[in-house]
DNA sequence: AGTACCACCTGACGGC
DNA sequence: TGCCGTCAGGTGGTAC
C-alpha cells in the first residue's frame, strides 16, 4: 500500500474523517510501533488536543496538534488508518487507537509493524533529519533535473532513494521507468536532457493518475506495467515477455524490448 | 559514493 | 496436515 499515492489517500481519509476532532485518549496496543517516545509521552502529547491541519511529505503523513507539535505516521509496507464509528469493531492488527471525545476512534493498522507513529516539533526539521529529498509531487522540473545530474545510481535505485526524491517506492518506480522507456539499470546522471524531462513529467503523471484512481491498483490502466508485474507476463505495449530482476534488493519488472539498456552508461 | 546484503516483522503461498 | 523456503508496495545499518 504505502507509496506516495497511498499515503495521499490516507491523508485525505484522515482529513475527511477526523479533522478537528478532540482527542480523549490513546491506547497503544503494541509499543513496537512507537519511535522516539514512550506510550506515556505519546498520551501526554495527544490527550486533549484537536487533530488539525495535515501534511504529507513523501511517504510520511503529519497531523498538527494544538500546541504546534505534529503526529507523524509512517505506514511501512502494509499500514493504514481506519476510522471507527461508535460500535464499530476494531480491525485486526490494530496497533494504536486514538479515542475522540465523541466516542469515535482512529486505528493505526499494520500487520508487519514496519511503520511507526511518533510526535515531532517541526516537520521541516524532521524531513532534514531523515535526509528526505523534495516530495516527488512538489519538486520543480529544474530542481529535479539538477538532482538527477548529480545522482550516479542506477535509475531504479535512485527513484527508490528517499533522499533523492521522496515518495516513490518499488511499484511506482517500475511504472515510471516503464512509461519513460528507461532501463532500470541506466544511471540517472547519464540520461540526456529530454529523457530527464520525460522522467519528470512521467513521474508526476503516474503519481497523479494513481491518486485520481484512489491508489487502487485494480483500477490502473492495462497499458501500465503494474498490472503485469508477475512472471512471464507480456508487455502491454509490445508483447515481449516482461523481465524480472533484482535491483537495490528489490524485485524489478521491466520490458527488455521497450526499456533499452543501450550501453547502459553512455 | 554506490552497491550488496542483512535485519526488523508477520502472513501467504507453493513444494514436499 | 505440517514444515520450510521464498516472497511481499519500507527503512536503516553494515561492509566492501
Amino acid at each position: 500500500m504505502p507509496e506516495l499515492p497511498d499515503v495521499e489517500m490516507q491523508k485525505r481519509y484522515l482529513e475527511s474523517t477526523s479533522l478537528g476532532m478532540q482527542i480523549a485518549d490513546v491506547e497503544v496496543r503494541d509499543t513496537g510501533i512507537l519511535r522516539g517516545l514512550s506510550e506515556a509521552e505519546l498520551k501526554v502529547a495527544l490527550k486533549g488536543s484537536h487533530l488539525g491541519q495535515t501534511r504529507r511529505h513523501g511517504k510520511y503523513l503529519f497531523a498538527k496538534l494544538d500546541n504546534g507539535n505534529w503526529v507523524v505516521f509512517h505506514f511501512g509496507m502494509d499500514g493504514g488508518l481506519a476510522f471507527l464509528n461508535v460500535g464499530d469493531k476494531e480491525p485486526a492488527y490494530s496497533r494504536l487507537l486514538v479515542w475522540f471525545e465523541n466516542g469515535c476512534r482512529l486505528s493505526y493498522v499494520t500487520i508487519r509493524k514496519l511503520g511507526f507513529v511518533s510526535v515531532v516539533n517541526d516537520v521541516e526539521a524532521f524531513i532534514k533529519e531523515k535526509g528526505l529529498g523534495p516530495d516527488a509531487l512538489s519538486v520543480s522540473c529544474p530542481d529535479f533535473l539538477a538532482i538527477l545530474r548529480r545522482t550516479r545510481t542506477m535509475a531504479k535505485a535512485g527513484l527508490l532513494d528517499q533522499s533523492v526524491v521522496a515518495g516513490i517506492g518499488n511499484i511506482y518506480a517500475d511504472e515510471i521507468l516503464f512509461q519513460t522507456k528507461v532501463h532500470p539499470r541506466r544511471h540517472l546522471n547519464r540520461l540526456d536532457k529530454s529523457e530527464m524531462v520525460n522522467l519528470f513529467q512521467t513521474m508526476r503523471d503516474v503519481l497523479q493518475t494513481a491518486i485520481e484512481l484512489g491508489a487502487d491498483s485494480r483500477r490502473f490502466p492495462d497499458c501500465w506495467i503494474i498490472p503485469h508485474r508477475y512472471e512471464h507476463a507480456r508487455c502491454p505495449r509490445c508483447g515481449s515477455e516482461i523481465a524480472r530482476t533484482r535491483i537495490s534488493n528489490r524485485t524489478t519488472y521491466y520490458c527488455p524490448a521497450c526499456q533499452k539498456s543501450g550501453q547502459l552508461n553512455s
